[in-house]
DNA sequence: ACTGTTTAGTTCAATATTCAAGTACTAGCA
DNA sequence: TGCTAGTACTTGAATATTGAACTAAACAGT
């Protein structure tokens, strides 16, 4: 914008860095989705969808909540919980308390589906990111990650808060 | 797939470090995303393309080499140069070596817009990721992404390798 | 030289995502 | 009560990505 001010240009390290990181952004959640699709039938987003509402309190979350956990917009999330729906994991109804709302709940049937779902989806984590890794590093891995995630977003500092 | 076997579940600390992470992957992206469309008007992604040729002798790159360095599919890669070259940025020819193969050329104008372009992007890039780290936790952050890198493609060990 | 196989790239159809309205409801206030 | 503003979610059009089929060129074996 202002060419008067020499930019801060990225080290010879920092490049690598960078290069390498861009690189795992880009494959690995490919990587995830290719197991779970191939597995269970399933994208790694749906997947976190029945996860988030699997831990949550009566297996019921806000519409709101779940998009928030799930890092993403509602109208992705609606659009993906209609599919969910279709398939019989999830059902959707009005919340009593405020009728703007709608509440999903994870069905017998998408408990099930986590379930059976949850071995092989964890087993290529570990495989793919936390044995290739000493235990060092994955603390690292998880403070650097918090550190990132602050500057993206000043305002909300922890994910998931459902409060 | 067999709950004979009990799945090796995450440690409290994994799933924490997964959770950040997870985010990382989801939000990071998009941030990256906004700041360049907002500025520059590309993606991420037709930024990197601009990039790879922009580094490259010549700044010519066979399409297939560049599919690589971008981490992407050739169908993909095909679509996004089409309308890098209908915004004039980037040339297509033939391979006088071999005729399968389609060189990509940065013109003149692609050139500029990657100057133009590349000091914000790099802004961007060091306030969100490597200014809130320590220098040590760049280092590990690349010594990481890379193990995680071998273990996603046990064939390419080297990323961008144009031999 | 001729045929079958492999490699490089493009194109097209199916699917997914995003952005911008639109709907239904709640809440504040005169 | 009736009016305005704001929130939660859904829907639909425009765009992008993916996967499969297709074209063209090189190579290997006869």
């Amino acid at each position: 914008m202002d060419p008067s001010v020499e930019p801060r240009w990225l080290s010879a390290e920092e490049q690598q860095a960078w290069l390498a990181f861009v690189g795992v952004m880009m494959r690995l959640p490919a990587a995830l989705d290719t197991q779970l699709q191939r597995d269970s039938g399933v994208s790694h987003f749906e997947y976190m969808v029945l996860a988030g509402l699997s831990e949550a309190p009566g297996r019921t979350r806000r519409m709101s909540d779940l998009a928030g956990f799930a890092e993403s917009g509602l109208p992705r999330l609606s659009q993906v919980v209609g599919r969910l729906e279709k398939r019989g994991w999830v059902r959707r109804s009005p919340d009593p308390t405020d009728g703007r709302s709608t509440l999903a709940t994870l069905t017998e049937s998408g408990l099930q589906k986590v379930v059976e779902t949850a071995p092989g989806h964890v087993e290529a984590v570990r495989s793919l990111v936390f044995d290739p890794l000493t235990r060092a590093q994955s603390r690292q891995l998880s403070e650097i990650s918090q550190r990132v995630m602050r500057a993206i977003h000043p305002e909300t500092g922890c994910p998931g808060s459902n409060d």
